[in-house]
DNA sequence: GTCTATATTTCGATAGAC
DNA sequence: GTCTATCGAAATATAGAC
């Protein structure tokens, strides 16, 4: 029940948002009453906070293998090989993404509350950290940062304007497209 | 005053999110009441929709001028031109986009609304009908959409871990990153 | 574990004086 | 144009029976 309390959740916290998905309506989806969920979840915060953990057990393994390696270009060098692994779990999860993408406020909101910060790593943080590693050439730093959109971008577009794309050949073109991102090819932008 | 409300409402949607601020917030910053917003607004939603109209405006004319190019394949080729010209206004205008990027639930919910589909041509809409059309080879819609993806998150992340880079040398790092993105170099990807 | 009922709070919005 | 005062709705959360 507890499942299929956050599945409901998920579904209808993409639909509308957090704030504007009441207990109420999750609770007639789920054909029981607004009380029941209280027996599975304190509070409404608990909900989106579990749904968050689970985003972070997504990217903890393959965040750990780059935290693994000692020097700052060796992350840096080694991102493009992760992050390609890592867009096909990106993909395989894109209602989790989603959720957290449109849902950005809803989720500082939690930051701020005890379990989160206490227990864990979180993903973002480490993200952000790598992000903000001044031992990363600038340009190289933006470009991690625009590849991470640029993935967010096209999962989130997937569900719209890009929907007739299957889903295969829409990854393709996105490793493809990342790649190009992430490697400076010295071409001659000035133009003719 | 009007303008008062309107960036008071920015920075509190932007910091907290749409829902989570109430009226009342915004008119104790404002040393005003509740009830003297209802004087220049009438109602929550309009608030919201005044700074939609804004960034309307902002893409409307770089937005026309690829519109009217004849074919798709035109269009797509322009794009890149319009992209590099458009930077600088997104930069420039980062809190409105944020705005949009971190509160698209309310943003769709006003979308329903009268005057929004009424009056005029949306900007999403254009973009979204550009990144749909079929002529246009599906490797490089993808591309589209990841460039926009890409700059919002360089915008976005601009306030957090990219912080120390000074705005000049970020926009110019992103403007030649969104270059290679949008330009596939052919390069041997299957590595040796 | 789920129910009915209700407490409590907060918010958007209105009425009318100044 | 701004105020005080209040309404009505909706939401989170709780109490206690089954």
């Amino acid at each position: 029940m507890r499942e299929r309390i956050l599945d409901v959740s998920l579904e209808l916290f993409n639909e509308q948002g957090y704030d504007k998905t009441s207990l109420r309506e999750i609770a007639e989806r789920l054909g029981v009453t607004k009380a029941a969920l209280y027996y599975h979840f304190e509070r409404k915060e608990d909900i989106l906070l579990e749904l968050h953990l689970r985003m972070h057990a997504l990217g903890a393994d393959a965040l750990r293998e780059l935290n693994e390696l000692d020097t700052a270009q060796a992350r840096a060098d080694a991102w493009p090989r992760v992050l390609d692994a890592f867009i096909d779990q990106l993909f395989a999860n894109a209602d989790l993404l989603l959720l957290h993408a449109r849902n950005q406020n809803a989720f500082r909101a939690i930051g701020d509350d005890e379990r989160h910060h206490a227990a864990n790593e979180d993903i973002q943080e480490q993200a952000a950290r790598l992000l903000a590693n001044r031992e990363i050439p600038a340009a190289q730093r933006v470009r991690l940062a625009c590849s991470l959109g640029a993935i967010l971008a096209a999962i989130g577009l997937h569900g719209g304007p890009l929907a007739d794309i299957p889903q295969a050949e829409l990854i393709e073109h996105v490793r493809v497209a990342i790649r190009d991102l992430l490697t400076p090819d010295g071409k001659d932008h000035t133009a003719a």
